[in-house]
DNA sequence: CCAAAAGTGTTGCTCGTACACCCATGA
DNA sequence: TCATGGGTGTACGAGCAACACTTTTGG
């Protein structure tokens, strides 16, 4: 790859290690980008991987967002999005990547999370929010595509090593219904047996004594993730945590 | 968990989705945060992790930073930052996290990224800046502290999964050479027979014709990666890249 | 010939995968 | 009694971990 050209040199590179200092040097006011935060917020309805999707500027769908107020956290004020616009209290919700945008002299950081919700919260409730399938297309901008896309492949690999489908799942569930979960993201089938033995074999899942009861057919036994809480967490720190 | 109280509204929250104008609003010149990108770079020095220090504002040692040049890439500030600072042209970089610290009015977003050399750099080359070893305990400040130790946390579990590892060696190396990088940074002695063959086993490694005849034993065959970059990337996307 | 690191195979176990039938229920 | 999905066990193969001795060189 070529050694980053040394011509442009829009900011001083002479000081070693000046903190960061936005508005001193040039006399513009500000050399300091915007700041956005953009949430994907996935559910599943009816088998399908849904994502929700707010009205942008000129009404064009777009990734329901916000700026962070005054010393606000990052993951707080992707939290506030989340609940200011889409309705949600509190689910799973995690840093996705950073990126800028800045074509047509609307010089933007970009910071995004994706979260999970279930069908025990309100979706559908919040105004000016639309729940759209995944396929065949998700019509947005450009950008916000490549977020969603990314966001679901992160899901994917999420997927395999930690039990964040419980996020997508109501408090007591089927092993039919994780399945068709792990099956929908995956997108590919499972064999039951394997899926059963394995899913069973890591402890997480408890079995209640009560059932569903739907169609004719045998009851299914209802099950729930045991309260150990170290699914998700994995290689995210808690920083920027909850600072109040 | 507690839905998040709503008294504190710092931020407009009655817009659905205005787009980001951090000028807009209350009277105060900018709620925009100052931007500023942070790279950690190890390398591994006498069979020692260690990362690449600057110095700070009062010549505490910090991590080498700056700010994205008007509308820069954040990838491509990170690669400037450290070409200039650190005096590496292109090596393996890759975002690590993006959190906000904000406690005394200086109000800053910092966007954070791992990198790694090998000894074919000219390190310990670049004026100012210092390798210290991770081990007992790295000096800075509480913030930089966290960000090496999170970026220590990641390449040790990326290594599990990729050959990172081959950006801390050299064009030709021996086999003991790789599997010490291996130990150094899991901590953890590896078995010769089991590592030789899993790794010839990913048919990533070409047998070079030439041998390392160092000490008063038998030479060592030295082994390259065989050019196929499919390598590293993983999940983290190809955004953000190379835009001049 | 001695020290010191390079190089080499086999075995057991674990885990993942493929695969087919009986069970309980409502209609 | 029939249709429908719920629930169960086994056998094979791949891959990983444990483990010790011979080889090649320089001094």
């Amino acid at each position: 790859m070529p050694p980053a050209a040394p011509s442009r040199r829009l900011a001083p590179s002479k000081e070693i290690d000046s903190g960061p200092d936005p508005f001193a040097g040039d006399g513009r006011s500000h050399t300091s980008p915007a700041v956005d935060v953009r949430v994907v917020f996935f559910t599943l309805v009816g088998g399908r991987l849904v994502v929700a999707l707010g009205s942008g500027e000129e009404g064009a769908p777009s990734l329901p967002r916000g700026w962070p107020a005054a010393e606000e956290s990052l993951d707080v004020a992707a939290r506030r999005i989340a609940r200011d616009q889409i309705g949600l209290t509190d689910r799973y919700l995690e840093q996705l990547y950073t990126f800028s945008v800045g074509d047509d002299g609307e010089w933007t950081v970009v910071i995004t999370y994706v979260g999970l919700v279930g069908p025990d919260a309100p979706v559908g409730s919040a105004p000016g929010i639309t729940w759209v399938p995944l396929h065949p297309r998700v019509v947005c901008s450009e950008i916000d595509s490549r977020v969603i896309e990314y966001a679901r492949t992160r899901l994917q690999a999420k997927l395999g090593y930690t039990t964040i489908a419980l996020y997508l799942l109501p408090a007591a569930f089927t092993f039919r219904h994780l399945q068709s979960i792990y099956e929908t993201i995956l997108d590919q089938p499972l064999d039951k047996r394997n899926f059963r033995r394995r899913f069973l074999a890591t402890g997480m899942l408890e079995r209640t004594d009560q059932v569903s009861r739907e169609g004719s057919h045998r009851p299914a036994a209802l099950y729930r993730f045991r309260p150990t809480d170290d699914h998700e967490r994995y290689l995210t720190p808690a920083w920027d945590e909850e600072r109040p």
